[in-house]
RNA sequence: GGCGCUAUAGUGUAAUUGGUUAACACGCCGCCCUCUCAAGGCGGAGAGUACGGGUUCGAUCCCCGUUAGCGCUACCA
């Protein structure tokens, strides 16, 4: 398939939700399968709603995930000359025609519609208009759209790469409008002509356009372009099956960033949602994305986004990933709970790569480092609600516990053998449980019912501090 | 209301051109490992493929209908 071009085309109204991240995802997935391009262009003729800082949003979030454009972004907004000569030939062509209806006029003729329950579409009103009354209106000076003619009778239909042949009839495809009274382009207009002149090869893109690429195609055909091949991707909803928004929480893609979640996990877990490699792999890193994607491989019905399952991903991602990759991430979390120390770049870098090793594959999140890991920055953390009374219980602990630190304190190599060895003589010698010192240890160095092995612990945490806290317990 | 699309365990996905005890993963339960938890390993429950008809020797797979969900039905994209 040689010179594949395809496009991510947001429109600015909105962040980069997840639904659009995984659109963008897929036709970056397709652009670089097929060594073609990625284009981004942002549609934004709807004034009203566009704003310059949700560009700068879709780009921040189309960043983090990695995906990046071979060209653009480019603005519908800057090509309004293109539009308009392009529906100005159509009119010429009688292909299109103005009309003078009001839009307050058309929308009570819906609401009329609506309310005796009959189906509508435009009527055509000014399609029926002769040349003199068009030049007497423009001569008034009244505000005009411009309007497809749509074939009164016939069908067509187009062969969709996901969903296969798609029909639809002429009589349920109205009279659209190419370019708004205020000389705007409607969407319509701008996708297909962008699509031209950006010789865009495949449009992969929400199946929420299914019912718009007839339209399209019709402006393909008026405007003797060839036309592209449509993939249109199924929809992904809520946990309660209806479409994803702000009711079920994070919905924007920076919001699982902010959260703590790696964007190679993120995508892998897009990726998923609606396609599938043909085989049992899931966890698959980029080259491997690209490598086995396909459009064949998506799948027709809607996807639920299933949360626990980004967050097992996110696990996996933190646990397999060297502590040197995730060194940025923690850091940065650390930065934000106040626990950052210059050192732990510098001279005692390798002391934290270690702790990133000690803690992430009990992490889900990023933001699990700093729980997991304030013990080991600080001296100021917390004992966990039901801990003591789980582990401390026992009174003989507080005899035991002091002694094991003098013990411990005394070792002239503090490793994990020289501390397994130790601890476990000396429960030996007491005639009590490994695990109760155990415990009862990790209670008091992490301030947690859970942590990393105890003897791991003691090592990363040091001698001078573990010795302190079991001697400070009680 | 009209038109379009979809329908496999709770969720995400598999199931060569119709022939499998309908598979894998998340989640759930249990066991092993073990100092806790996670990870890992092993096992279990959970769908007879929305429902009803056809076609066929045989349908998850093809056709029709019903139902449900979603989408479109704007001078939004």
């Amino acid at each position: 398939m040689p010179d594949v071009r395809v496009r991510f085309a947001p429109s600015p109204t909105g962040y980069l939700h997840v639904g659009g991240a995984r659109t963008a995802l897929f036709n970056w997935l397709f652009a670089k399968h097929h060594e073609g391009k990625f284009i981004l262009r942002i549609e934004d003729t709807d004034v009203e709603r566009s704003s310059a800082e949700m560009v700068h949003g879709i780009l921040e979030g189309l960043s983090w995930l990695g995906l990046e454009w071979d060209e653009g972004p480019y603005f519908q907004s800057q090509r309004m000359q293109q539009y308009q000569s392009a529906a100005r030939k159509l009119l010429q062509e009688q292909k299109a025609y103005a009309c003078f209806c009001s839009q307050e006029l058309l929308a009570a003729k819906r609401e009329a519609a609506a309310k005796a329950k009959l189906a509508w579409k435009y009527d055509g009103t000014c399609r029926k208009l002769s040349e003199a009354e068009i030049r007497e209106k423009e001569g008034q000076g009244q505000a005009r759209a411009i309007r497809f003619k749509v074939p009164s009778e016939g069908k067509i239909h187009f062969e969709d790469q996901v969903f296969g042949t798609i029909e639809h009839d002429f009589q349920n495809i109205e009279d659209f409008v190419l370019l708004r009274s205020d000389g705007m382009p409607t969407y319509h207009l701008g996708v297909v002509l962008d699509d031209i002149d950006m010789r865009i090869t495949h449009v992969i893109r929400g199946a929420d356009h299914i019912s718009n690429t007839p339209k399209q195609i019709l402006l393909y055909r008026a405007l003797g372009q060839p036309i592209p091949l449509f993939a249109h991707v199924p929809l992904i909803l809520g946990p309660d099956k209806t479409r994803l928004s702000k009711r079920h929480g994070a919905t924007s893609v920076t919001a699982y960033r902010d959260q703590g979640y790696l964007p190679e996990a993120f995508r892998n877990f897009l990726a998923l949602l609606g396609w599938a490699p043909g085989d049992e792999r899931e966890k698959m890193g980029t080259q491997e994305l690209i490598q086995s994607f396909s459009l064949q491989g998506i799948n027709k019905s809607n996807a639920v986004f299933n949360l626990e399952k980004l967050e097992w991903l996110n696990s996996q991602y933190l646990s397999s990933t060297p502590a040197a990759e995730l060194f940025p991430y923690v850091k940065a979390e650390m930065e934000k709970a106040g626990l950052w120390d210059a050192e732990y770049e510098g001279s005692r870098k390798a002391w934290f790569l270690s702790l990133i090793d000690l803690l992430k594959t009990r992490a889900r999140l990023l933001p699990d480092f700093v729980t997991n890991g304030r013990a080991f920055l600080s001296d100021e953390y917390e004992i966990e609600a039901h801990a003591p009374e789980k582990f401390l219980q026992e009174p003989s602990l507080r005899l035991l516990l002091p002694e094991l630190a003098s013990r411990l304190e005394g070792l002239p190599r503090f490793d994990l053998e020289s501390c397994e060895f130790t601890l476990r003589e000396f429960a030996d010698e007491k005639q009590v449980k490994a695990g109760l010192l155990i415990n009862a240890a990790r209670v008091l160095l992490t301030g947690k019912a859970v942590a990393p092995g105890i003897f791991q612990v003691m090592h990363t945490l040091g001698q001078k501090r573990t010795v302190e806290r079991l001697r400070k317990a009680f």
